[in-house]
DNA sequence: CTCGTGACGGCGA
DNA sequence: ATCGCCGCCACGA
């Protein structure tokens, strides 16, 4: 199933971005890809991403939680820890595989 | 055009 | 800390 929006390209490009061992939320996806707060968007087209090129399990829910992943989010767990993050339990330290956007205006 | 759905986010209990 | 509810956005029918 190809991207039919221009949305749905913008989150693909973002989430390609995202650099191995780290993670990014639905919603700073979401607000890269141009649409804040449209986290749940985000992850609706997230299945339908079915590309290699972009790994769409390195996107998690806000808080660090792994959110879900077609129904197998353990496998999502798997695959992040072989990557090298961390996860405690059922969740990730942001603060340390959070993916840390540059050039944005984290800076005031 | 309207309605329902869903890999979410945040707040309250 | 955990569980539940409401709210938000984009997409398909």
């Amino acid at each position: 199933m190809p991207i039919r929006t221009d949305f749905a390209a913008r989150v693909l490009a973002v989430v390609r971005k995202i650099p191995r061992g780290h993670v990014a939320t639905y919603g700073q996806v979401a607000t890269l890809a141009g649409r804040p707060g449209a986290a749940r968007a985000v992850g609706n087209i997230m299945k339908d991403c079915g590309r290699p090129d972009v790994p769409c399990h390195r996107v998690i829910a806000a808080g660090g939680r792994l959110g879900g992943y077609g129904g197998s989010e353990h496998v999502k767990r798997q695959l992040l820890v072989a990557e090298g993050v961390v996860v405690r339990g059922t969740r990730v330290p942001m603060p340390e595989f959070g993916w840390r956007v540059r050039g944005g205006r984290s800076r005031r």
